[in-house]
DNA sequence: TGTACATCAGTGAACGCGCGTTCACTGATGTAC
DNA sequence: TGTACATCAGTGAACGCGCGTTCACTGATGTAC
């Protein structure tokens, strides 16, 4: 699985970063990633700060190592439920409300890391473009859930320009050139309407509002279907 | 206008409070809020540190000025928008599509505005309940124009259990028992789908994949009153 | 199998910085007679 | 109008803390012959 067999310092040094990663995850779940500190990581390992430096060569390169790992997370999880679907007796492909649910207990089993990533940004931080790869498998997988779905041709004159913009801008859509723009409508849809509940839903403010996060979120997947 | 008369004590205070929270959102303009020193504003100002203690407790009675200014602001341009509306020759009520570009513009003005009322949560800060009135301020403007525009009833299970729920919980909506719940379906998918377009734009997700913010929100608008 | 050398993990001290906040104090502004 | 007093804005020093990062160094681990 792995390319070449490791040195035994090589896994060593692996093992290392993998908790120094766990101990940041921790951290931010505690107080948000802009409060992430190398010095608070290497005292929580019983290490002094700057033996940090061996491993990461600087705060931002840690930052960017943990917004790559959790975009990995969550195309895993959907690469997930597309080979579960498809090896299931079930249908060949996962529904978009499958694909709604698994996003939504990927989330809230880490608000922060969800945060990282579609959160506000994090200030003077600005993400590397090799992240573009990993989260094209995943608008992959949601592309062939949508395209499954059969979804209905734009009603509206805007969502008709929609459609002729996606079609024309479909880079994001990884290696799917074949996709129809309604499909590719219907990704766009999934993906910032849900954005939209969840955050919300994540920041609090529906149960400040005294209403049921799921029973929105449902409604939106539900609704996603219909038009 | 300003309930009592004021002491040019009492103006000034008031002045160098304005210029303090003017300060702040520049620097959190800057770098975002969890970034907010009170040392530095006050250098900005040409003050000591400790002389904003005369007018704040502390950060995080600034902070949540702060939130209840931008609050505030938001409910004044939906206010606004209302007042023109009915002043104007046209119609009684700003439609929804206008109350939509208000929210827009107004989150395109100032996007760390927009982040520090809807976006990640300030780490270790919770925002008091006392914004409660202005968002119901907020949202009597928005379902007044959903009410307008007489939203068809809900279509699907999920929608027909999301509408009365909401019509079991309708303290948010403020001095609004009388609103049909499928106004309420309406206001709260316009908030957060709204929200799920705007966010992502400001954040950048949309120029990162070459797609166009302003058509993705109008087809959002669109789709609305669509269903 | 043993020795000489290179590699590399981790330490401790240091640099320069900024933070929120308290406290005793000065000096200007307003108030009362 | 003038004087005595109270109020209050702002200062400077200090406390204790944490940050990212560099650097010279020690000591353990691996490598080559």
């Amino acid at each position: 699985m792995t390319g070449a067999t490791q040195t035994p310092r090589e896994r060593y040094r692996q093992q290392v970063r993998e908790e120094v990663k766990e101990k940041a995850w921790q951290q931010i779940a505690g107080s948000g990633a802009s409060a992430l500190s190398l010095n608070a990581i290497a005292k929580q390992m019983g290490m002094s700060g700057p033996a940090l430096y061996r491993y990461f060569a600087n705060r931002d390169e840690l930052i960017t190592e943990l917004i790559r790992d959790a975009y990995r997370s969550l195309a895993d999880a959907f690469l997930a439920a597309a080979a579960a679907a498809a090896g299931g007796g079930g249908a060949d492909r996962p529904g978009l409300a499958g694909l709604a649910q698994v996003l939504r207990r990927w989330a809230l089993e880490d608000p922060h890391r969800y945060f990282l990533l579609y959160g506000t940004p994090v200030p003077g931080y600005h993400a590397p473009q090799d992240v573009t790869g990993i989260t094209s498998e995943l608008m992959s997988v949601l592309l062939d859930a949508c395209a499954a779905t059969g979804p209905a041709p734009a009603r509206g004159a805007k969502s008709a320009a929609v459609e002729g913009h996606l079609a024309d801008h479909r880079e994001w859509a990884g290696s799917h050139p074949d996709a129809p723009p309604p499909a590719l409508r219907l990704a766009l849809a999934f993906w910032s309407r849900l954005h939209g509940v969840l955050s919300l839903e994540l920041a609090g403010h529906f149960t400040g509002m005294g209403l049921d996060p799921a029973l929105l979120f449902e409604a939106e997947v539900e609704a996603l279907s219909a038009g």
